[in-house]
DNA sequence: TTTATTCTTGACTAACTAGTCAAGATTATG
DNA sequence: CATAATCTTGACTAGTTAGTCAAGAATAAA
């Protein structure tokens, strides 16, 4: 892994634990074991790095855990519920990545928001893909599949974001029962 | 309205607008038209100030939009469903204001994460007790109505965050008409 | 080996940060 | 009126912020 690999993933991790305006630079470098004229060297700017690590982090994160679903050809939905379930290791505290960064930073920069939008916009297609592969495989009855998919995300992060407030895994596997149930309900 | 009143609302505008953390004490007071040392009379701390913001203002402003729901006795998905849908003036580029605050403080630091889950658990309280009135109203049947309570503030904010997110109120409606179904789907 | 490019070092700046303080103004109370 | 409590003023501090810069080190290309 080079320096700048190494900085991108801190800055990742940081901001993610405390925000992007609540991350300094300087705190950054420490832990990424950097000086400050090798990041400027990379970035022009706090902003910079942090549209990098949307870019080349964030967005991979989001691909890499929810493309595997397009392979399946039956049980879709059940693979769709159980992914949404299996939250094994996720950091109830500190919540979505993807959501966190969303709420923080689109309505205070337009670059920020146009990134960030790109990000969930490929998740929804992701979900809306998954369930028009439900209803070809006869699994699926319903009128509107875009609607269903982007509630299908928003209703998943929502489950993600209460769990948050409690700080509780509990929480959400109760949340997210409802979803589930939801979901069921509209199985043929 | 007294002047720390007026510190106290303007407060509530500015971490809404701008977070917490990116909101500094100058800003407010600038805004508030207040002096520094009115300031720590009134409050010991930036984050006091904030605390009271929570306790005060956010508070309020939940039970005043949600309380009214209390009072049906009959129709009561329809008149719930009602006031989801029902956002004239809502600021979707900004959000909801409650998981805002909960989304950024809840991690960071503990007693914001008291004070705003308290405020969070009335609100889940509010929708649960709407439920249970549909439930002896004939009007819904549901085995788990604290689940489906949860699950219905869960997605509700889920819906509001994918909005910001696009920072358009039609992404809003498309995504609530889904809950909406969800919630038809269980009356009786 | 020479030369050009890329990367690293860390001191420096100017602006901003939360918070302090002592003196004075205003208001309530006896 | 007197005096006590409350509130306001604004300059001040010490630490932090993002960003600059010039010199040097490491690496790649000739």
């Amino acid at each position: 892994m080079n320096s700048r690999e190494k900085l991108l993933q801190t800055a990742f991790d940081e901001i993610y634990q405390n925000g992007y305006s609540a991350t300094s630079v300087d705190k950054i470098l420490k832990k990424a074991n950097m000086n400050k004229g090798s990041m400027y060297h990379f970035f022009k700017s706090k902003k910079e790095l942090a549209l990098a690590v949307i870019e080349e982090k964030l967005s991979l994160h989001i691909t890499n855990k929810y493309e595997p679903l397009l392979k399946y050809k039956e049980n879709i939905i059940d693979e769709l519920v159980k992914i949404l379930k299996d939250r094994e290791g996720f950091d109830f505290t500190n919540g979505c990545k993807l959501n966190n960064l969303v709420q923080e930073l689109s309505p205070i920069d337009k670059d920020f928001k146009i990134a960030l939008e790109k990000i969930y916009l490929v998740f929804e297609k992701i979900f809306e893909e998954v369930l028009n592969n439900a209803v070809k495989a006869g699994e699926l009855k319903h009128d509107d599949i875009k609607a269903l998919s982007i509630f299908t995300v928003a209703s998943f992060e929502g489950c993600l974001a209460t769990a948050k407030k409690s700080q509780d895994g509990q929480v959400y596997q109760t949340c997210i029962s409802q979803l589930e149930l939801f979901l069921t309900s509209l199985k043929q």
